[in-house]
RNA sequence: CGCGGGGUGGAGCAGUCCGGUAGCUCGUUGGGCUCAUAACCCAAAGGUCGCAGGUUCAAAUCCUGCCCCCGCCA
């Protein structure tokens, strides 16, 4: 079932990195709890797992709005960039590193990439003129005016004529659709394919990379009157972050990555201009993309302008971190939009977590307690559950390693489900103390063993504190798929306690 | 004819690539249990798989046309 093999694989993910002219939005919650969960799953593989997330710090609005308050840019992302550390702390995101677009290392890494595509000739001076939005921070041609304004922001553009150095992307047209054709499953869902594949061949046009009018930002190494634009600045973190300019072999070593989590918005600049940049730099392409769908509330896109924004801390502060990483990693089948709603929430936390998972848990916990004892017995080799488990075990991996985050942990509440059948049709609790009943509670207590690692990516706190009720001591995470989940090794003999409830039932 | 995604029982989804008795969760109804967080278990009802054609022994699944929704700016 598993690839075995003596050298620890390496996994590596990243998120995109966040702009931080706000504060975490659910959105950017969304896409980090799903790479941290993948990540922990791959963690429990035995991987050797790379964890990158980080912040995007540069450019005209952050310039802008520490102009409105009053400070430097330096000082004005000093004040955000830690709220995102802090968001992913309580969401539970163990990451393996965190980087800023403004720390040094970055610096030096971006001015190594973009004097690579200069020397390769990929990287040239042009004349832009054209109509600008600085909203957008983007240029439009007449053709995408709405009444000669914006057409995201209905606001006036002004013409500017400016010398920037543009990307010629136009040349790596050919060399981008043979890539993917040789990589055909780098992008998860596999859908998505399509689309990059026809926006490649509806033809590309270069993309200017420099800013002579910005100030924040990192310059230019042949032209320092120049500042590094978004797309050699922001994506250039996945490789500035892992030592590219700074610590060749490290880069060496954790190169290329294995996913970009992204969200489906910017799967154009992360499935073309990212790949392309890359060759042009010489370095190979990263091994594939995970692309999340959004999550919509109310019919619409969350986004500022619409003023739905949703506070991932205050959800946590409300319902709890767990409540929140399993409903957005159980509700949406990633890649499509998933609609976020509170009664969806509670809805799920009822009926999985408190219903099923805490009450299987307690009700475990009071038989062991009136029937062995308190003392956890040990299972039968040959249980009903043993294949039930070894169903959840092979399904639920199989979809974790392709991203499914919905279907692993519907493969994992199978197992949950057959241990209330397997009680129901045992009926333990009518039984007299004795071997019957030991072996009917160390079924049901070796399959909870298993559901509680399998459930740990999604849920690492409470499938630790139900690993610590049944008597089982250290830390869960270290748990290895492979050997773990395989059927008979919950110790009889341990203290089994009962606690008080998981999950308790809750009202919207 | 710009590109792409989607339309499956009351709700949310899987299945569509590689055609073969329509599956899951929630909800509803009936029964059981009373160990458990009024939880759990069993069973039932409920769908002409957007519409219309076509291919086939057989189509949610392949082909053609049409309708509707959504995205292609972080």
């Amino acid at each position: 079932m598993w690839v075995t093999s003596k050298a620890k694989t390496k996994f590596s993910v990243t998120t995109p990195i966040y702009y931080v002219n706000a504060k975490p939005h659910i959105g950017h919650a969304y896409t980090t709890i799903i790479a941290d969960a993948v990540c922990r799953w791959h963690r429990m593989l035995g991987d050797e797992v790379h964890f990158l997330t980080g912040t995007d710090e540069h450019g005209l609005k952050i310039q802008q709005a520490a102009d409105a308050n009053g400070v430097s840019p330096k000082q004005f992302v000093d004040s955000i960039a830690p709220q995102f550390e802090r968001a992913w702390q309580r969401l539970d995101i163990k990451y393996d590193d965190f980087i800023r677009t403004t720390e040094p290392r970055h610096a030096v890494g971006v001015r190594k990439l973009l004097q690579a595509c200069y020397d390769a000739g990929d990287i040239e001076m042009d004349t832009y003129r054209g109509q600008y939005c600085i909203g957008c921070e983007a240029y439009y041609v007449d053709d995408e005016l709405v009444d000669g304004k914006c057409p995201i922001h209905r606001t006036p553009t002004t013409y500017v004529e400016e010398e920037n150095y543009f990307f010629r992307l136009s040349r790596f047209e050919d060399r981008l659709l043979k890539w993917y054709a040789e990589h055909p499953d780098c992008i998860t869902p596999g859908n998505r394919l399509n689309e990059v594949l026809g926006f490649i061949k509806s033809g590309l046009n270069d993309f200017s990379v420099s800013r002579k009018t910005l100030t924040w930002g990192i310059p230019l190494p042949w032209d320092p009157s120049h500042v590094a634009y978004v797309w050699f600045d922001a994506l250039a973190n996945y490789i500035t972050a892992i030592g590219y300019g700074t610590d060749d072999a490290a880069f060496a070593a954790n190169w290329p990555v294995d996913f970009h989590f992204i969200g489906k918005e910017i799967i154009r600049f992360h499935c073309v201009y990212w790949p392309a940049m890359l060759m042009s730099a010489g370095i190979e392409p990263p091994k594939g993309w995970a692309v999340g769908g959004w999550l919509i509330f109310g019919g619409e896109k969350m986004s500022k302008s619409a003023g739905n924004v949703i506070d991932p801390l205050e959800l946590v502060d409300e319902y709890g971190v767990e409540c929140l990483r399993y409903y957005v990693l159980a509700e949406i089948g990633y890649g499509s939009d998933g609609n976020f709603t509170y009664e969806g929430m509670v809805g799920r936390y009822n009926s999985d977590l408190a219903n099923n998972l805490g009450n299987l848990t307690a009700r475990i916990a009071t038989v062991v307690e009136t029937k062995c004892g308190g003392i956890g017995t040990a299972p039968g080799p040959d249980s009903v559950l043993a294949s039930a488990a070894a169903t959840a075990v092979a399904e639920t991996s199989r979809a974790w390693s392709n991203v499914q985050s919905s279907r692993a942990l519907e493969a994992t509440w199978g197992l949950i489900k057959a241990a209330n059948s397997y009680l129901e049709q045992n009926e333990p609790w009518k039984m007299e103390p004795g071997d019957a009943v030991d072996r009917v509670m160390g079924d049901a207590l070796e399959a909870l063993r298993i559901v509680t690692i399998l459930a740990n990516p999604a849920l690492p706190t409470t499938t630790q504190e139900i690993w610590r009720r049944i008597g089982l001591s250290g830390e869960i995470s270290d748990s290895r798929i492979e050997t773990d989940t395989v059927w008979g090794q919950y110790p009889a003999g341990n203290v089994v306690e009962k606690g008080l409830p998981l999950f308790p039932r809750r009202t919207v």
